[in-house]
DNA sequence: CATCTTGTTGTACGATCGTTCAATAACGTA
DNA sequence: TACGTTATTGAACGATCGTACAACAAGATG
């Protein structure tokens, strides 16, 4: 934070306070600009402090601007959060976009490649547990946030979905007999088996190593498409 | 709520209020039932209302008691949502331990006992879950939300635990291998994948019915048994 | 019936919350 | 350089928060 030297040390007129030698006191920024930093100081303060940080005045000093400025780029605090939480979600999925597209191009590397972002930071945080926690607890009574979670979370079922479309179209190719039905039940499976993994892990970092978590879940793919069968009764 | 009548109407000589005909204006009650009473409310008002239902006023007017009541019985509030979170912990292992101890006697029906509490009421409820990420928001920031865990949680795992190293016994005796670092690993297995399919399900119940989880997590385990090696790469 | 203990009430206080708004000033533009 | 737009500030507001405390009264005790 240096002291901004401007070209030219102007005397200001009106407001006469004494010997004026620094620079402007503030930098204007585009909406959008602002919007963002406000996004990514709701955040920060979300790991720092929990739902106990999400306050207009705890925010507007992370993102160092005045607590006005909150209600001048949004509507209210609600928004702001709701904003934060769309920005959390779509970072989450575009993570897992990119870590997938940019594997082998093979069914199993891409599933390995999602699990080892899956167990791997930013992701695998306990910070970033605080942070979701906290949308969590705020689904229930927020229809915007309600809104931007059922906007934003179809993609990541999707994408899990077509990773297990794929390794369970190669069983079958292989000789293995694979439904739909099972297909579902195998992306509700993985997803809770994966969500439970790094749940557990962010609480108690100790227990078990990330790479034991991959394992895991391989294994529990792999015992889906080994098999004729996979786990539903009907 | 009826108007109590008592025996007799006795008139007052210092408090002369016109006409008191109602009995007392309220019942004091041991410290014990006192305390349990402002937890019931506590987690009542949490299921309602989440992290917002949380204030002394919300959770003394749940009680039917006065604001002052609260600091009388717990030194702060914090003390308060503590001995809710013990409360709410112990129901949930004592209900779990109660299921288990109720089947019949093989491993195979215990296990299916813990999965079908774990996958009914009053467990699988998405009040229930409310309360728990409250619980879970807190965790990070409060010393005595994290002694209540580590107290609590232990009995939880213990139970997994030997429910999985029975049925993995049961298994060494019809001719597999399972070694202890298996039944660690599958511990944590079986953990994540009970959490994440409760979890899932209490998020959008329709995507899945109870019963297709608790088969999920027999085959998980009949997975693990059944063939001589778990999941783990070491 | 008088007395004592203490569970209970309700007000008061200071702190902090989200939001409003008039004043200010940064910076593009003519 | 002068002007206009508007991003930005910061004080002020009412509401609500957790806690403290003096007064009150319910119920046990003699």
């Amino acid at each position: 934070m240096s002291v901004r030297a401007r070209g030219t040390t102007r005397l200001r007129l009106k407001a006469a306070s004494a010997a004026r030698v620094t620079g402007p006191r503030f930098q204007r920024q585009s909406p959008e600009e602002r919007r963002r930093t406000l996004i990514l100081a709701t955040i920060e303060c979300l790991k720092r402090d929990g739902h106990e940080g999400l306050s207009v005045r705890n925010i507007s000093a992370a993102a160092g601007v005045s607590v006005g400025l909150i209600n001048h780029h949004f509507p209210n605090k609600d928004e702001l959060v709701a904003a934060a939480y769309r920005y959390f979600n779509n970072e989450l999925v575009a993570g897992m976009l990119a870590a997938v597209a940019g594997a082998a191009d093979s069914p199993r590397d891409r599933l390995r490649a999602f699990l080892t972002a899956s167990f791997s930071p930013p992701n695998l945080d306990a910070d970033v547990l605080a942070v979701w926690v906290v949308f969590w607890g705020l689904y229930r009574h927020s229809r915007l946030i309600q809104r931007v979670h059922q906007e934003t979370y179809e993609d990541y079922v999707r994408l899990v979905r077509g990773m297990l479309a794929e390794l369970m179209q190669e069983a079958s190719n292989k000789g293995a007999r694979a439904t739909r039905a099972d297909l579902r039940v195998a992306a509700i499976g993985l997803t809770a088996l994966v969500d439970g993994l790094w749940l557990e892990w962010c609480l108690e970092p100790g227990t078990f190593r990330p790479a034991e978590a991959i394992a895991l879940c391989e294994a529990w793919v792999g015992s889906l498409t080994q098999h004729t069968r996979g786990a539903s009764l009907e």
